[in-house]
DNA sequence: CTGTTAGCGCTTTCAA
DNA sequence: TTGAAAGCGCTAACAG
């Protein structure tokens, strides 16, 4: 049998107000009633309907997680789920929380709704992973409720947006200019995530630098990639079939070593004799491919842990309201170390070249 | 603004049963009307009130997971996280479920009350991972709810209970005999688990070969384990004082071979001279220590997947109700191959020595 | 085909 | 200190 309240008020004798009380520890009952109540909860595993409860209060103690596009276009790590597992639980877990994922909505005439829990108020805070269609509209919905979110993605159309990302433009500015100011004027781009805002991002910061150097923008160098196996290397062997390409951004994110190396041989070339690279890696001082020439650090851990951590602030009421937080990636020049592994995906990716 | 179905029924002029016939997809509405009240809704990104929702339906559109034991008490390793999410979602995700965790409950007067979803009606479905305390209590209240459930764990106390385990029993008891069989008569077990069920097994197991072969028990060579650092090693190296010991059960199951070579160093052995072992490992055909005699597979994630996909069934009213999975370990002599790496643990343990 | 209405279990206001 | 009752937003039985 499963209690209700009033069930367990005519057990006792009581009114299910009394029992409310008890039930949420506020004052106004005697110490003989609020023993009998809290024996009798204990004794049958009494727990108020979480329906309920968050109908009349306006939280359901739980913490939502999803991302603004399918898992089969930004594919996840296994190291970046655990680790941001780890941080929700350090920062809503600690407080009893339910973390709740919604990482595959069902898909309602052609929309995917990645904020259905949102609307349907499940969670007393979002947290919004991956990375936003350049006409994304839901995040201005989002934003317009006033509850606590963050997406961990900029929006460019919504500024004022709580965001919590890196600067793809910047990565890919930096990226670009070095490699310019080592001598090289045609400079192609493995291009991640090209529909979405960080691909376009990339784009952006790459005319900036060349705009800067006075060199002309040839949209042959720009090579788009899927999540496809083999396209990366594919479009990498593609660049290169252009000889006058001397340099290659590898903004894909993929940190795969071994299918740059790849594009590198089917493309008849050799790293650091007449092919300069400048890698992306979202790990401090990680080495992706010894033989490149730097490499980019894209902090997203450190980005999404601060903006957790602030949302757990917004939450709790030790701040205000939204914010943006803005990471700018950091260029070395190849460190000693091994070469770190490439990540995992936690889902298969169904895609065709 | 937030609407509810009375202020979009307001708004169109149609009645509150009208919209929530088209919110559900069910029959009766004009084509008209429908088409009026399936733009607007469209056009306000209206979603019903999940607790509302709960309410009044038995059901939320979300699955729990829980572990029935604190979390710094049996590390969960990042891979098991990873798989088992990937799991959750091949069977529940695709159906459009939501997907909650709850692996750190409050504790209220001493009592961590794993089970506190279940009870709030949060889920349409759990599971609960870990390893249960022999006393445990709540799954018998769980089970008698009928609601569908699994626990990725077994309780000798209440064998009718829905189940997916391992044999622990039979692991320690393989292991045992396995030594035994090459001729060891004094052979110690570094006990994983020990205040939990699955340590308890490993002891029956262990008792049950010693019995079939004549040998007598003592409670000297079982070395409890717990999750603190160097605790492995240290249980070893005093398990290793006892010099008439020439054998030794890994029962600990933390594949990690540092600190159990560590243990030996420090105790003066060499294996496979004056020691052998047998270690135990979540991978199949998995080699932990290269120097040990034999490894022991426990096939937790087959286990696991396993009584996922059942419980699916049973939710989605493929099959009836409770089920009971147990799956045998298997013992095999150590192959070639690389030794695998230590797991990383998800969460940080805090536990003193 | 559409509307009225009675709850689901809880919180909360107000009254006793 | 305790109780009666309204109503959160939704679903479903029942009327029209």
């Amino acid at each position: 049998m499963r209690y209700t309240i009033h069930d367990i008020a005519r057990e006792l004798g009581v009114s299910a107000r009394t029992v409310g009380r008890v039930v949420n520890q506020q004052e106004g009952v005697g110490e003989e009633t609020r023993k009998r109540v809290e024996a009798f909860i204990q004794e049958v595993g009494y727990r108020p309907h979480s329906g309920a409860q968050s109908l009349r209060r306006q939280a359901s103690d739980s913490i939502g997680f999803m991302l603004c596009a399918p898992a089969d276009q930004l594919p996840l790590s296994q190291d970046l789920l655990t680790w941001l597992f780890s941080q929700l639980y350090e920062v809503f877990g600690t407080h009893g929380k339910f973390i709740s994922f919604d990482m595959n909505p069902p898909v309602q005439n052609g929309v995917r709704d990645y904020a259905r829990g949102i609307w349907q108020q499940r969670f007393d805070a979002s947290v919004i992973g991956g990375a936003f269609y350049p006409n994304d509209t839901t995040l201005a919905r989002i934003h317009a409720l006033g509850a606590p979110y963050v997406a961990l993605a900029r929006l460019p159309a919504l500024p004022e947006a709580c965001t919590g990302a890196v600067d793809y433009e910047e990565a890919c500015y930096l990226s670009t200019r070095y490699l310019i100011e080592k001598g090289h004027t045609r400079i192609g781009v493995l291009q991640g995530l090209p529909h979405h805002v960080p691909g376009i991002e990339r784009i952006v910061g790459y005319k900036r630098a060349l705009d800067e150097a006075g060199l002309s923008y040839d949209a042959t160098l720009i090579k788009p990639l899927s999540f496809a196996p083999k396209n990366l290397t594919n479009q990498f062997h593609r660049l290169l079939l252009d000889t006058n390409v001397s340099a290659v951004v590898d903004a894909s994110g993929a940190q795969d070593a071994h299918s740059l190396r790849e594009g590198v041989r089917m493309g008849g070339r050799m790293l650091g004799r007449d092919l300069d690279m400048v890698v992306w890696t979202y790990t401090s001082g990680a080495v992706v491919l010894r033989e490149a020439l730097a490499h980019v650090w894209l902090p997203v851990r450190e980005t999404a842990a601060e903006s957790i951590a602030l949302l757990g602030d917004w939450l709790y009421e030790r701040r205000d309201g939204p914010f943006q937080v803005l990471y700018r990636p950091v260029i070395y020049d190849t460190p000693q170390g091994e070469e770190v592994a490439k990540p995992k995906p936690v889902f298969e990716v169904h895609l065709e070249e």
